[in-house]
DNA sequence: ATGGCATCCGAAAGCGTTTTCGGTTGACTC
DNA sequence: GAGTCAACCGAAAACGCTTTCGGATGCCAT
């Protein structure tokens, strides 16, 4: 136990060369059945692992895939990002490949360390996330032919290879389920249009406005960071409307406790006066009073299908323009998603004081 | 920029041998400075970066980190992990280490995987996090000799590497921070003790009842799973006994979240009634109502700290047993550790209705 | 002039795989 | 019985780096 076994000591032990115990291991089909057999014993027996850099030097390829954390002003504050690795790394190991992370943190760093592993290869393929409307990333990755797939898609992404979740769809859902209780103003908080999902998500809800036939004019739109702060001040803008949304739709759950706290010092009710719908499932979601009724999509397995991605486009058996997948996410209801209460906003003073009396009970 | 640029062709361009080239890079004392000089420059300018594979088979060490991700029923809601991983990557990068994530789903899956990377030594260190009160991977990963440091103590600890931060002095000043308010009964909602941190978290708050002068016989104590759930159900038995306490100390920041929740649907209001604290310093505790009080550590520091110890460790650098390092974890004051009020809960069933009238005015 | 001694560098072996190429069998055809 | 062919295996090169060993050179003291 003490040295691992080597094909060297495994060939002597079966007075065999040692290519041919590689060979046997490898199944290559010019060595016999019976042979396979016996070297493939021996192999167990002595607890053979193949010295896993001797053979990436040989192959001249690495079995490791890397994972580009998106860096955000030192924040990492999605609490699904560790779903979405340990999604991908449980489907690698399946195959025996590696996952590591990588945290550049600048766009010139990024830059580098795209550069880098175009040059030693020692990563063979990187899934990238956070994608913006123009990513240059594709560019860069496709001109220095590193295999990629892009968690989210860009505006040119045709050519590669990506799983994205249908966020036009998703919110188009979203504004039909609010519709559908009867509100007639529905507001969204979109994130930064750099971000291609956000600009996605916008669409979305206005084809669903359009849909549910209700009138643009009374579906105020509002932008803003993907944060708490931000959430929080963009519901204080759509309070100070003079004619205030009966629902939202935020770009995430993130703005949506934010929009919700906005809510709140106003003296009204999450839920009551204002629904709102949220975007990632997040479990905390579920925490809070009211608890947020959001649209979920499964992160572990986005991560486990985004390594089979990139596997099958590393070892060159798909073509990234088919190697493309939507997913859909689905609607979680919980309690921030109630039909109108009447007599809101029409009578908006006169509320605010009732609400002042009465949240608490609410919520029990 | 096709082909990557290999020892042999700076040497060609050089009139060098290939072997005083790699000298050269490496610093060997025995190539003047002058050729060193040259080197360097020709490398520069031809990007040269070492084939690594080459290189480790070469060293047979792997430069290569491994961070066993905690498994958990298929979930892993800790939204800390990917910070702590971004620490250790980034530091890892700084001296060109990669960092793997690893996520065995079982006990078994687990010594599989400390065993294979025993043999293949293709993994050169390990982080665990997680710890146990009798963690058996301590002495395995000692058998095996695989370079380790954990994230928290076991009980068993002397002679390895961890990093841990004072679990018994912050709950002692968490709790010495609520008797300084004026709390006499404050409760604890504990993780089970196979937890080491769990156990700690428990002696702290008893030592800092102690050393209030507080009797310990109104000091109750649950023990609880460490989720949303494991603390509402917690929480109700503390508030179902004949003098339940006026301030509690919480395990973990989720468990605090979820004993809020019963306190709420026991009509009374967390941070009046009763008053908690907890514990991670999760930023999603600032999000809700009111905003919980709790204590933080730096996870991404963390994260650094480990991958620096580790590093030392493989290297040979430092010894098991001086690369043991304490943190202190700091009080974030927010909303929910509050004098105790008058007349609870004395007269708890008026008290009850008051409430209902009133939490919503209360948080504005 | 001779030996001793640094200083600097090249040749070559080694790390443990994979893979190409050729060689040895034995059976089978004509 | 010579040639063909498939089936099976070994020798050896290759991957790109590190490191040991010894050789060449120049300098100083003898």
């Amino acid at each position: 136990m003490g040295e691992p076994a080597r094909l060297k000591v495994i060939a002597a032990r079966l007075n065999l060369s040692q290519s041919t115990v590689s060979r046997a291991l490898n199944d290559y089909r010019d060595i016999s059945d019976r042979t396979k057999q016996l070297v493939r014993e021996a192999a167990d027996e002595l607890g053979y692992q193949p010295n896993i850099h001797a053979r990436r030097l040989a192959l001249g390829k690495s079995e490791t895939l890397g994972y580009v954390m998106p860096w955000q002003d030192d924040q990492l504050t999605e609490s699904f990002l560790s779903e979405l690795m340990a999604g991908m790394a449980k489907a690698l190991s399946g195959y025996g490949w590696d996952l590591t992370v990588l945290v550049p943190h600048s766009v010139e760093e990024e830059i580098e360390l795209f550069q880098k592993i175009a040059r030693t290869r020692h990563i063979s393929g990187l899934v990238i996330s956070r994608t913006h409307s123009d990513d240059q990333r594709f560019r860069m990755l496709r001109d220095l032919q590193i295999p990629f797939v892009s968690h989210g898609r860009s505006s040119d992404c045709d050519m590669t290879a990506w799983l994205d979740v249908d966020n036009e769809l998703a919110f188009a859902e979203m504004t039909a389920h609010l519709a559908g209780l009867g509100h007639r103003r529905i507001a969204h908080i979109a994130g930064p249009e750099v971000y291609n999902f956000a600009r996605q998500r916008r669409t979305g809800w206005r084809s669903g406005i359009d849909q549910a036939g209700l009138d643009p004019a009374e579906s105020p739109l509002q932008v803003t960071e993907l944060s708490f702060e931000g959430g929080k001040a963009a519901m204080g803008r759509l309070l100070a409307l003079e004619s205030p949304p009966t629902a939202v739709c935020c770009v995430s759950d993130v703005v949506a406790i934010g929009a919700m706290q906005a809510i709140r010092e106003a003296g009204l009710v999450p839920g009551r006066e204002i629904s709102l719908i949220g975007y990632d499932g997040l479990e905390i979601g579920a925490w809070i009073e009211p608890p947020l009724t959001t649209m979920r999509q499964p992160q572990q397995s986005a991560g486990r299908r985004l390594a089979e991605m990139l596997i099958r486009l590393v070892e060159g058996t798909s073509q990234p323009s088919d190697t493309q997948e939507l997913v859909r996410a689905s609607l979680v209801r919980r309690g921030t998603a109630n039909p109108p209460v009447s007599g809101w906003p029409a009578g908006r003073q006169a509320v605010r004081q009732q609400t002042r009396a009465n949240s608490g009970g609410f919520n029990s």
